[in-house]
RNA sequence: GGGGGAUUUCCCGAGCGGCCAAAGGGGGCAGACUGUAAAUCUGUUGUCACUGACUUCGGUGGUCCGAAUCCACCAUCCCCCA
């Protein structure tokens, strides 16, 4: 039979939006010969440049860039999608005999990649469609009966009131033939498709994040921003309730289009929005054990780039990442 | 100068004599989350020695067994007449 099967190895360096996450990444490629790996949800999707701080034109030529720009924002992308694209793409750079560096802050994505055991991607529009108008109809606490009914165990694990859930949940059910709980221990079960060390970057001291993702804000509305989210709605992004239309910054900048609130209105809807997504963020990862922290700033102050640069070296080192 | 309406907990906003530490929303804080995830959802949000006590509803003083709710005066804001 075949040997053990290969597994890549990789980097991954989370955390929350303006953490400093994309600059730290960079300068491991470029230090290390290594191709970066986005973990990000929304810089899937062409056109979202400005509000999803993409890389830019210049960064890209600098180091190579994966899973950015790989669909359009009126189709909906998925983790399962996600899963198996990036699996592909760090085989193909390893194989290259390049580092492979995931970055991102999109954690169920990272789950995806770490925990494996996807298959086919199961969705059904009409299903979803049919499943929501029934929680509409009859109440979320009747739908969610029913996925008790498919799959007791999910139906413990997710909220009545969580719909969005709840459909998804009975979605898989139905298409999969399987409960999810199932699918869920097969994929715990599956070979991992990488050997990640993940590094987090985190802030002792929120004011110091907030104050960056605020001045990261201004600097997005400089870049065109607005006109950014105009051509969005003119191409449908919003009418076809695409997940791309969830992204935040164009989902508070269209109120400002749509003549309903002021500018500073929608920039100051912009900046709590990121503030509460990195607040999940932290949430999500810190619950996370196999994260391995770099403080951003001390009790002293910020901690300067070259030192969080080098931190990160020597922990890649320490764990046999890096030679 | 005269007449009317406001003032509520971090913000907006209900309450119009007891069931009010005060609805609801926002924000804050904490959390959940393996298949749409920058999404979705949950809890909590006056103080404390916390199944109870104490301090709150612009200010001061009244009425009443009892007031955020009624009365008087003061302060600030808005509208109408002049």
């Amino acid at each position: 039979m075949s040997n053990v099967k290969h597994i890549p190895r990789a980097i991954a360096i989370v955390g929350s939006t303006a953490s400093g996450k994309s600059a730290l990444a960079m300068e491991i490629c470029k230090r290390h010969g290594g191709e970066l790996v986005s973990m990000d949800s929304m810089q899937i999707y062409r056109g979202m440049d400005v509000g999803t701080a993409k890389p830019t034109e210049i960064e890209r030529a600098q180091v190579v860039h994966h899973m950015i720009d790989v669909a359009e924002p009126t189709e909906n992308y998925s983790c399962g999608a996600y899963a198996q694209a990036a699996t592909k793409v760090l085989r193909e750079i390893e194989s290259r005999g390049k580092l492979p560096v995931l970055c991102g802050g999109t954690g169920l994505y990272l789950d995806g990649l770490l925990r494996g055991g996807f298959g086919e991607n199961y969705a059904d529009p009409a299903l979803r469609a049919q499943l929501e108008d029934f929680a509409d109809a009859h109440g979320a606490n009747a739908l969610h009966a029913r996925l008790a009914e498919l799959d007791p165990e999910s139906a413990a694990a997710i909220h009545p009131n969580n719909v969005k859930r709840v459909v998804r949940a009975i979605e898989i059910c139905t298409l999969s033939g399987k409960t999810k709980t199932e699918l869920d221990k097969l994929s715990r079960e599956a070979d991992p498709q990488v050997d990640a060390l993940v590094i987090g970057i985190r802030y002792n001291n929120r004011e110091v994040l907030y104050d960056r993702i605020g001045r990261r804000v201004d600097i997005m509305l400089q870049e065109g921003l607005v006109q950014e989210t105009e051509r969005l709605w003119k191409a449908g992004v919003f009418e076809v309730n695409a997940t791309a239309a969830g992204a935040i910054g164009y989902k508070e900048i269209l109120p400002y289009l749509q003549g309903h609130i002021s500018l500073q209105q929608a920039t100051e809807d912009l900046k709590t929005a990121t503030r509460r997504y990195a607040k999940r963020q932290m949430t999500w990862f810190y619950a996370k054990p196999w994260v391995t922290w770099i403080d951003a700033d001390t009790g002293s102050g910020m901690r300067s780039f070259e030192e969080i640069v080098n931190i990160c070296e020597n922990t890649c080192k320490d764990k046999g990442f890096l030679l």
